[in-house]
DNA sequence: ATCCAACTGTGTACAACGTATACGAGGTGT
DNA sequence: ACACCTCGTATACGTTGTACACAGTTGGAT
């Protein structure tokens, strides 16, 4: 069961379905039902993406959807992969510049799509445009004569990069929707907070705090790209590379 | 009603409420509820996590848990800071020692506790325990004569790695225990897949797959770990500092 | 000793969710 | 014209978080 569910994602997402030859006209199509959960799920988070509401955009019933789409689990499946697709390939270039160009495409997709860092981490079916946008990532290190594994690791180390900013973008995102209140208004109206900053408990805290460290953040972005990217060429350039291979973990 | 309900997460977390003098005498409390869900969170996953199966494992029933714990949210809350309770403060000492200290407990807690990268990011009313280990972890660049703002931004960029690395694991975690295959057995026997992989369509993919690179991953953790610390230490020992504020994201 | 107020755990109930099933209407191939 | 497939809909079921009313239990005030 659970191996049919995934072979029929995989299917679904590499191979959609011809469209029939018999029935009646369809009113939705796979690719209206994904584009309809999208903009729910864009406009008001993941957790107003019922299948109800979906239906609800579309002018329809929430029965129908399972027409277009097997379950609800795949629909989140197909809007990743079509969120991959709105992304451009990294162009060929040099490591540094394809990386870079790589990062800033993810990171483009998450602020479009801020839902697909709160799907918990479950819904990873690799969809062909994900797979294309990865193969690519790995061209732009391929050039540097690393071994196969080690292209892998530069690659997975930036979308890890991306994936952790992006989750804390996602939150704030989410929290000034469901609050109303902007991230900074919220922060400094919850009192019964600070009253425990107090600076025998959180000395560095508190020391940020009142020398306003916290008011101006650094681009967290930006500023963790670039410092990855440095760590990065200090390992490409490097003469000998140190090996690490994977014990954590299994 | 979202800020009282805020505010009473806050009160939870940070002063616990004092035991009551009447009454009968509580065969639950509000750790062993938080206890026991850890319990279940860690055995079987964040979704069989309901307040039912707590209850279950408490040899109680579900009402009885909101005797202890507001509802499920504050419960979360209360899990997550009694995960980071059980973390060690980083301890004084050179800035590099420091922050792969405090990265090393952060992946220590997501490999106990994977279930927090699956709550989508939305829990994240900071406890005592986060705060404090956050505060010691500040501490550990304080003495580099950076500005306020600087200190924040390194420390986050680590913590980030950590939650996407971390992420990735959960994932895999999770994966394993659903399907009951390891994460190698379940690829390959994903052939409606590899179908897919073609060297037109993904000319990196199938050559790293050729090549076996997949096979023998590096450790991502500390891959990535040991670049981003590189790339900090660039930045920490160079002279002047780039400057890079927040523009993104508002 | 008595009573009250606070507190405990339980049973029932409800709304919202994903979705199985059964249906009638619509359209193409034969 | 018929058979057959496909479409959208209506109904219903199990599971979830949790509001509410209730009954039993205890300590302090009287």
């Amino acid at each position: 069961m659970k191996q049919s569910d995934r072979d029929r994602s995989v299917r679904l997402l590499w191979a959609p379905p011809a469209e029939p030859t018999r029935g009646p006209k369809a009113a939705l199509s796979q690719s209206r039902v994904v584009g309809a959960a999208m903009e729910v799920a864009d406009a008001e988070g993941v957790d107003a993406l019922t299948m109800r509401r979906v239906a609800e955009a579309l002018g329809s019933t929430a029965m129908a959807l399972y027409r277009h789409v097997p379950g609800k689990s795949e629909l989140l499946d197909l809007m990743v992969d079509a969120a991959w697709g709105e992304t451009e390939r990294t162009p060929p270039g040099p490591w540094r510049e394809g990386l870079e160009f790589f990062a800033r495409q993810m990171w483009a997709m998450y602020r479009a799509h801020p839902w697909m860092l709160q799907l918990t981490t479950s819904r990873v079916m690799p969809g062909p445009h994900a797979m294309t946008r990865r193969d690519a990532a790995y061209a732009a290190v391929s050039q540097l004569g690393l071994r196969p594994e080690e292209i892998v690791a530069v690659v997975t180390a930036v979308a890890h990069h991306v994936d952790g900013v992006g989750r804390a973008m996602a939150d704030r995102v989410r929290t000034e929707r469901e609050t109303g209140v902007s991230e900074e208004d919220w922060w400094t109206g919850r009192e019964a907070l600070w009253e425990h900053f107090t600076p025998d408990r959180l000395p560095m805290m508190t020391h940020i705090w009142n020398t306003g460290g916290f008011e101006r953040p650094l681009d967290e972005f930006e500023f963790g790209l670039a410092r990855l990217l440095d760590g990065l060429a200090v390992f490409l350039e490097s003469g000998e590379r140190p090996v690490v291979r994977r014990e954590t973990c299994q």
